[in-house]
Parts: C-alpha cells; sequence; structure tokens
DNA sequence: GCCGTTTTCGGCCCGACTGTTTTCAGTCG
C-alpha cells in the first residue's frame, strides 16, 4: 500500500513550492494529501479502478503524478524540485516557529540546508544579524531543535485520558470559569493525540490564563495571550487553552473540535450564504450582523445541516450526508450490552474466570465472552486440546456464580497455511470463535488475505481478531486487502472485531467505516488480561462511532437471544 | 492545481500570538 508515501511526496511538494512562493499550489497539494491520506482502502486499488480523480482535491495533474508513483516508485516532477531548491525543507519544516520565508532567507544569507547546518549557525551566533530575526529568534529555534531530538512521539488516547480529566478539574474548581470543555482530536475520539485543546467560557480570560499556565504539571509556557495559551507539560505533551464569552460558546466549540478540513468545509459553505464563520460566530459578510454562535447545533442548521457528532468530523462525507439528513444514529458506551474476546489465567491472563465475570458485572455488563488462547502461538499456557474440556466445564461453573451470561471459546491463531489448529466440528462446540493472526505477520498482501480469507471460509470463525494485529508505535499493519476481507466475512456470517485495547484499537474507526459501507457486521472486544482493562470498552466506542456504525452493526447492541442466534454456525 | 445548486475562469478559511518592528510579517492551529 503506497498511501503513505503519496502523501509524504505530496506535502513535500507543497513544502517546496511554498518556499518557491508559488501561490494556492501548495494548498492544492496539501489537500490532495490529507485526503489520500484519509482513504480507507489501497490507493493502487483507486488507481486500477481508474478512480483518481474521483478523490477530492485531486484533479488530472496530481491524479497523473500519482500514477506515475504507483507504476514507477518515483516521481519525475517532485526529483526535480529536490534538485532545484537543495534544500532539506522536509527536516527545516518540522523546527517549531520555522517556516518557509525564514527558511528561505536562511539559506539565501547563510547557506542553510539541513538542520545541521542550522545548528551551527544558530551556535555561532549568525542567525541574529538577519533581518526579521533576533536573539529571542535564535533561542527559540535551538530549543526547537534540541526539542525535536527528543521528541515524545503522538500520545495514546488512553494515556491523554487522565490529563484531560486533570486540567478539567484544576479549571473547574474557579468560580470564574463557567465551562470547561476538551476540543480537538481527542474530542473527536482518536485513538492518539499530537496535543490537547481546551475551551473555556469565562468573563475573566486573565484569571483563567493564570490558573492555566500555573499548573504544577507545566513545564514551559509557550504562548500566553489575553485569549489563547500554549503550554508544555512535563511529560512533553503540548496543550492549547482558549477562554471566550458565553454568545460565542457554540462557534468556538465548533471551530476548536475540527477538524481543519471539516471547518473550511463549513467556511465555504457560509461564504455560498453571504455569511462568514470563524471561532467567534457566523455573521453577514456585508455588514457583519450576528447570525448564529451560541450553540454547535444553531450554526450547522444556519448552514443547513443537521447536527454532526464530531468523530464524523472529518470531512469524510459527513457533511453532505448532514444535508440530505442521511447521518447514522451513532452507538454510545450505553448501548454495549457486553464485551468479547478476554483473557484469564487459563492462558496469558492475570485473573480467574470468575474475578473477570464479576468485574463484567459491576462494569453493569450484561455478558462477557471468554476467549483464551488456543494453540502454539508464542506464549506461555495457551489451551490445548486436552485442557478445553477443563476450561468449558469451570466456565458452567463460573456461570452459576454471577448474574450476567458468559459466553464461552478460544481465541485460535490463523496458521500461516490458512488453518486452524482445531477442527470446525469441536469449534462449533463453543460459543464464540475468536481467530486471528499471530505469527508469520510479514507475508505479502496477496498471500496474506487467502490466509485470512481461507480461515473465514473453511471454519465457523465468528470474529476476526484484531484484523491488522498493528500495534500503534510499535508494528505496522498487516498487509491485507481487506476489501476482499470484508466480502469474505460478509459471506460467511463472521463479525469484523474492533479491538478497544489501546495499543491495538484494530480495526481504527476509518476502515471500520470502509466495513459498514461493504455491508460488514462488527463485534467490540476488550482483549482484557487484567480486570482493569475491561474498563478499556469505551475506546473501541469510539472507534465505532469515527467508523459511523449504528446499532444494527454491532453484535454487542442486540439482544442476547439475536446474539445467540448471529454467533451459530 | 482544484473546483463549481450564481462560476469552465477566477476565485481559493480565518484569527491569535510572537518577535521584530514602530505597523507588521511570519508562524501556527
Amino acid at each position: 500500500m503506497k498511501n503513505q508515501l503519496i502523501v509524504k511526496i505530496l506535502n513535500n511538494i507543497a513544502d517546496i513550492l511554498e518556499l518557491q512562493e508559488v501561490e494556492f499550489k501548495p494548498v492544492a497539494y496539501r489537500r490532495a494529501a490529507q485526503s489520500v491520506e484519509s482513504l480507507s482502502e489501497a490507493i493502487e486499488d483507486v488507481y486500477e479502478k481508474g478512480k483518481l480523480e474521483d478523490i477530492p482535491g485531486v484533479g488530472r495533474h496530481i491524479g497523473e503524478k500519482i500514477a506515475e508513483i504507483i507504476e514507477t516508485g518515483k516521481l519525475k516532477y517532485y526529483e526535480k524540485l529536490k534538485r532545484e531548491v537543495k534544500i532539506d525543507v522536509e527536516a527545516l519544516n518540522e523546527i517549531p516557529s520555522l517556516g518557509p520565508k525564514k527558511i528561505k532567507m536562511l539559506y539565501q544569507k547563510l547557506g542553510v540546508r539541513d538542520v545541521k547546518d542550522l545548528e551551527k549557525a544558530l551556535k555561532q551566533h549568525k542567525v541574529r544579524g538577519l533581518e526579521g530575526f533576533g536573539e529571542k529568534t535564535e533561542e527559540t529555534l535551538l530549543h526547537g531543535i534540541e526539542l525535536l531530538k527528543k521528541r515524545p512521539s503522538r500520545f495514546l488516547y488512553i494515556h491523554a485520558l487522565p490529563i484531560v480529566e486533570m486540567i478539567t478539574k484544576n479549571l473547574q474548581r474557579n468560580d470564574f470559569v463557567k465551562r470547561v470543555e476538551i476540543a480537538g482530536s481527542f474530542r473527536r475520539g482518536k485513538e492518539t493525540v499530537g496535543d490537547l485543546d481546551f475551551l473555556v467560557v469565562s468573563s475573566q480570560p486573565k484569571k483563567v490564563m493564570g490558573v492555566f499556565t500555573g499548573m504544577k504539571e507545566v513545564k514551559e509556557v509557550l504562548a500566553k495571550g489575553e485569549t489563547k495559551s500554549s503550554v508544555r507539560l512535563s511529560n512533553g505533551l503540548q496543550v492549547d487553552l482558549r477562554v471566550v464569552a458565553k454568545k460565542e460558546y457554540g462557534a468556538a466549540l465548533l471551530y476548536f473540535i475540527g477538524s481543519k478540513e471539516h471547518n473550511v468545509e463549513l467556511r465555504k459553505l457560509a461564504l455560498k450564504k453571504g455569511w462568514t464563520l470563524n471561532e467567534y460566530g457566523l455573521t453577514k459578510l456585508k455588514d457583519k450582523k450576528w447570525v448564529a454562535g451560541r450553540t454547535q447545533d444553531e450554526i450547522y442548521q444556519k448552514l443547513g445541516l443537521r447536527f454532526i457528532e464530531p468523530e464524523l468530523r472529518e470531512n469524510r462525507g459527513e457533511i453532505e450526508a448532514s444535508r440530505q439528513n442521511k447521518l447514522p444514529a451513532l452507538i454510545t458506551a450505553k448501548d454495549i450490552k457486553g464485551v468479547f474476546h478476554n483473557h484469564t489465567i487459563w492462558s496469558d491472563g492475570n485473573n480467574t474466570l470468575l474475578e473477570m465475570a464479576q468485574k463484567a458485572e459491576e462494569l453493569k455488563l450484561k455478558f462477557i465472552s471468554f476467549n483464551d488462547h488456543f494453540g502454539h502461538i508464542g506464549i506461555t499456557n495457551p489451551l490445548t486440546e486436552k485442557r478445553l474440556g477443563k476450561y468449558l466445564q469451570e466456565i458452567d461453573k463460573v456461570q452459576k456464580k454471577v448474574g450476567i451470561k458468559i459466553f464461552s471459546g478460544v481465541e485460535i491463531d490463523i496458521l500461516k497455511d490458512g488453518k486452524l489448529p482445531l477442527s470446525p466440528a469441536k469449534l462449533r462446540d463453543l460459543d464464540v470463535v475468536v481467530a486471528s493472526v499471530h505469527v508469520a505477520i510479514t507475508m505479502k498482501e496477496k498471500e496474506m488475505t487467502k490466509r485470512v480469507c481461507d480461515a473465514l471460509n473453511n471454519y465457523p470463525v465468528n470474529i476476526l481478531g484484531h484484523p491488522l494485529d498493528r500495534l500503534l508505535q510499535e508494528r505496522e499493519a498487516l498487509a491485507l486487502n481487506l476489501d476482499k476481507v470484508f466480502e469474505t466475512a460478509q459471506k460467511n456470517n463472521a463479525f469484523m472485531e474492533i479491538n478497544s485495547s489501546p495499543k491495538r484499537m484494530d480495526l481504527p474507526g476509518e476502515l471500520v467505516k470502509s466495513g459498514v459501507d461493504a455491508g460488514c457486521k462488527f463485534a467490540l472486544s476488550t482483549d482484557a488480561h487484567d480486570v482493569s482493562h475491561l474498563a478499556f470498552y469505551p475506546l473501541g466506542v469510539n472507534m465505532a462511532r469515527r467508523g459511523w456504525v449504528g446499532q444494527k452493526h454491532l453484535l454487542n447492541c442486540w439482544s442476547l437471544g439475536k446474539i445467540e442466534k448471529a454467533l451459530q454456525k
């Protein structure tokens, strides 16, 4: 899959063109890059279908360039640009407060071509003499380079969560703070966040800024103004805060939840109606008269739209769907009646069957499904055919001690050749069969796709476990033709898993949406190895919501009777 | 370079903060 390569090249072209002060083209290339990035299928497949120009922001010229990259792995135009500029724009652009104008100046006056050159020039104090540069800029840039060297990667949602709660509490306890909202990608339920964005309603912004920048977790104040401040916490996470008046609340929240691409579309829509939209409200273009802004709903309505849930705001068709009143009724955490795919001390989990079941009951769930590892995967203590009988007896015993329904089952490995290490007949004795790829994960797409589809075709698999087998920030996704997998799963009445484990988040939201579009059904799992992991299921709900999942698409929302029927093979 | 429920040509989202200036350009989100 060359999506990421193409995204990178298109963005680099935009960087270079920006440096050359070419107008409008950079925006066009970035827009195209963004669309390719949010594609839910391999760009090669789009190309083969001859549909490249259907991608928003991709016209004839960029389409031809993408085709060239797919066919040859390279792009002549890009090579030519790189020869022309001779500068490592990509790396230099990463440095905070360094943009195209300054990069150009640094190259022309000091011959700076890369970060190394810049660091040298800064340390020799050659930069401060340039027009528009000063001592302070020198310091900022040097600090920026240091920061990049030890830059923390994006934060997992689960790691950002306690920080969000802490900051919210810190702000809320002040009587001059009327309202606190978390916005940005966290509010949109993304699996990782680059920074946090807070919105506060208050008539005393200065006091709010004082509290915010004065928190003990703040390591560095990056900016502090009347309405906007930015800090870096000691763990490296950047947090932005905006303070607005009550009247602006809706417009500001809309603006700060984003995504940027969603907002740009809304603004274009406003312009067509003779209005302008910013974070303070929707106003008339002519006389600046106020149209709306108190609530998000009000603004959507004025724009001829129905309210769009934050998780959908990625400019992936939600605006058109909203206009046509075709938005899905998204599931919420309350709709989840139980969770699939959980481990205990019968394989590599930390707790007993009873402890896990009791915890699920405590969480007000109506069922839990146990799926301890089966077969010879690289973990200690997997279930074997010999132990399976005892495991099932034990589950029966626990069932008598708790007030919720327990499903029995295994998580069984999909072997290299697409076979499972237990016969279809024996698998049919279990309530829930989760089948997953764990070993030989570097297979080529064609083989891997066949392997997974063979398993779905030849065995009574209920749930395809963590389909991508990716680990966030650790391991790439399997090479898999998901279109084919979706089709095969649907044909065999198998459910695609939405795995809520914080490092997995698999399938991610955008791919869940492709599955929904393809007619697939889903099962939400916790993949818990400890009682504490059972509480992770709302993370899977985030993924499901980002994937446009309604109750009819998700097994966990159905009645127990209907679930049992759907699991019969 | 893309795009069109006023357009196939002429537009292209909008404002805050910082540092360097002495009214604003550059950067960022």
